[in-house]
DNA sequence: CAATCGTGGGC
DNA sequence: TGCCCAAGATT
């Protein structure tokens, strides 16, 4: 049983009054200045923000974030558009598949809920390319819901302020899940509290070398407090990239998304040199319905959405 | 539940 | 240079 599982509502000693302060009032001081933070921001921008941002840094999805409420300022635009294209205008983001369910999400907007981004928690999770982390968000800063927002970021802070530790566990527990929605606070406090939060962990309490002479709860911070012992969890695997499927089937998409044209197969066999994983990522990709095969071994981006129930 | 799924920048 | 990491979701 972890220290979280035996604190109940809240670690003793855990002034969360103080720390909600101290964290708002540095997010008053500190917050970026990001568009989907803007005043004039809709659901939409904040739901097509929280796809984008999965696993993407802030600074690569800005400038193609502004492109997409440029050409689909609402759901039914992007849901009337063919997925090759946001597969295309998708650029290098990473992860095309969010891209195709971004259009299934947009489509599933308008033939269930009259076009509007649906706000709560329980219908946000139902589309595609949406789960926890991203209902709770577009719930709470679009719609101003309470719920705990726990991203990584959050995760992080919380295993360092509240529980003592460098990171958080490999996958979210239900420890602090449930650490993270007491430390919410009530009435409309809760979104900000949420972007306050995720923000200290993007700025200052970050993964590898905190900066942790710039942060307000450095004083309260239990990590710190004992120390800043290291890690004593299993080494954190990184992802292997080096000859994996990942990369054959980037190379692939590359050549795709730049092209308009259909591409013949012949066109993409220099993209990798074994042919048995070439045509593993070929078919796969094919299979996940990023890309579309015609007749006569030409391949192109997808111009219908793949069958229902596909995407996901 | 562990594996899979892109991409590029920082240290 | 190679490794680690970035507002996860899905099966």
């Amino acid at each position: 049983m972890s220290f979280l599982a035996l604190c109940d509502p809240l670690p003793p000693g855990l002034d969360s009054t103080l720390m909600h302060a101290t964290v708002l009032s540095w997010y008053s001081a500190h917050a970026r200045d990001l568009p989907w933070r803007a005043p004039g921001r809709t659901p939409w921008g904040v739901l097509v923000s929280e796809i984008m941002l999965q696993q993407t840094p802030v600074v690569r999805v800005e400038p193609v974030w502004h492109e997409w409420m440029r050409r689909w300022p609402r759901p039914a635009d992007l849901a009337a558009e063919e997925p090759g294209e946001a597969i295309r205008a998708w650029g290098r983001l990473g992860y095309p598949r969010r891209a195709l369910r971004l259009h299934a999400a947009a489509g599933a907007i308008v033939a269930r809920h009259g076009g509007d981004v649906p706000g709560t928690y329980d219908e946000l999770i139902a589309l595609p390319g949406i789960g926890d982390y991203t209902a709770a968000a577009v719930a709470s800063f679009a719609f101003g819901a309470r719920h705990a927002v726990l991203d990584t970021n959050v995760r992080r802070v919380l295993a360092r302020a509240v529980a003592g530790t460098q990171y958080a566990p490999v996958a979210p527990t239900s420890a602090e899940r449930r650490l993270a929605l007491d430390l919410v606070p009530d009435g409309d406090t809760a979104p900000r509290w949420a972007v306050a939060v995720m923000e200290l962990g993007a700025l200052v309490c970050t993964a590898r070398s905190p900066r942790c002479s710039a942060c307000p709860i450095a004083d309260q911070c239990a990590w710190r407090l004992a120390g800043s012992p290291p890690d004593d969890g299993p080494p954190r695997r990184g992802q292997p990239w080096h000859g994996t499927d990942r990369q054959v089937r980037g190379r692939l998409m590359a050549i795709l998304r730049d092209s308009t044209t259909p591409v013949p197969k012949h066109l993409l066999e220099a993209t990798w040199p074994d042919p048995a994983q070439r045509e593993r990522a070929l078919d796969t990709l094919v299979a996940d319905g990023l890309i579309e095969p015609l007749d006569g071994d030409l391949f192109r981006l997808p111009t219908s959405p793949p069958p229902a129930g596909q995407v996901g």
